[in-house]
DNA sequence: TTGCTTAGCAGACGTTTGTCTGTTTTATTG
DNA sequence: CAATAAAACAGACAAACGTCTGCTAAGCAA
């Protein structure tokens, strides 16, 4: 027999794992749990969930297929905030870009009373600081910033995405790398709109599944056959 | 019989319904929408539902149970999912991994269904990708990839993220770094925890500003003064 | 009218899933 | 050590559930 877990850890593990597939709109079925723990029964499974219930850890009504619900003590703590993805860069006032707000997207409630918005990174200029052509730069609005600081700044009427330096009187914006010179603006007129704080890239249409066949991998045809 | 409905109409209904419950976490069963539609027939409900899916306003997977979910394309402004920061790679099955959670992130509800974690990345083997060292990746769990795929696999115990080639029987796991080697493992011994869906990086604590400060910046007892 | 399409109904079948009963193993405690 | 409780296992059953085939009725267009 698989060695016995010491009292009360299993579930707690358990707990976690029926609280996540919860939390993704994705609950399971008794069988998952079982398999997920590899569990030999699946009364070994229910036995947790129930007691799972009994503790009030989750609720479950009736006998319904994947029944097993979140109560209301278990709710997400902290609602993520969501950011405006804007399609254009907001020269004025953020409420006046309001209209191009592409999406939205769920940053960490840490950020609760900030201005953010997030924007789309165009060309490679920072590419050595792994800001690629196509990122989401999450962007706290602010009109001036640290040096060192990885800010968006408003440079003849374009918006950019520059490392701030600053010597003396000298303030300088650095691109991350060398095929790009850096612009050194008077400081009078320099326009810092905000300061990125993260960075994001997706991978669902994946950019460099094109580039990558190139060199000779498996041809669509026998895509699915390749499969790993 | 009961009357017919002009075509369309009822659908909408049963498109708006399974909608609600699945954004409620409470994905229905057929018969469930039979019953909520008056349908005498469990068929008539399951042929409306087929419908959803053929028009792509929902999707099924499998023949599971409870088992419609949301595109993409209807989960805009939805609740986001919270995905799990594991501290640890999880080797063996999720469930293993969870006391090991650092936190919670929440990524936008389109991959609601999905069973996702995240993972700081170590090292920087796939920088010419944008992955840098401390970086989060968010991660679809699958047993298998495609070519092209940035995928998460298991390698000697360690966790690696690497782009995943196929070339007939050949399988390689290849870094985006030129000082690094492609790694080609035994096909059989290939464990894919993952597909990488997205990478964040944060720029909070800024790891960027120690280095460029050398180049001769402000130093730290005037950076206060020369914000900008 | 005829033909076609869609909506809905009826019943059945097989799989998934929740549940139950009984047994074995392990840790703990007196 | 024996007694006890918890954890896990094994196997079975019944309900829930997805799916399929065949059918009827209603609307629409040629």
């Amino acid at each position: 027999m698989t060695p016995k877990t010491p009292p009360g850890q299993t579930r707690e593990r358990i707990y976690r794992f029926v609280r996540d597939r919860l939390l993704a709109g994705n609950p399971p079925s008794v069988r998952e749990v079982q398999e997920a723990f590899n569990f030999k029964a699946v009364e070994s499974a229910r036995a947790h969930l129930t007691h799972l219930v009994k503790d009030g850890l989750l609720l479950k009504e009736g006998s319904k297929a994947r029944g097993y619900r979140l109560p209301d003590s278990a709710a997400v703590d902290d609602p993520p905030v969501q950011v405006p993805l804007l399609g254009r860069v907001p020269a004025g006032p953020l409420s006046e870009a309001i209209e191009d707000i592409e999406s939205y997207l769920p940053v960490r409630s840490k950020f609760r009373g900030a201005e953010l918005f997030a924007l789309r990174v165009e060309g490679d200029s920072m590419r050595d600081a792994g800001i690629l052509d196509g990122d989401v730069v999450i962007v706290q609005r602010q009109p001036n910033a640290d040096p060192g600081d990885i800010i968006v700044a408003m440079i003849d009427g374009e918006a950019t995405v520059k490392t701030l330096f600053v010597e003396g009187r000298r303030v300088e914006l650095r691109p991350q790398n060398p095929e790009y010179a850096p612009i050194v603006p008077d400081p009078d007129e320099l326009s810092v709109l905000g300061k990125v704080l993260e960075v994001r890239r997706h991978f669902d249409e994946n950019p460099f599944r094109a580039a990558l066949t190139r060199y000779g991998a498996s041809s669509t045809s026998n895509t699915q056959s390749a499969r790993v």
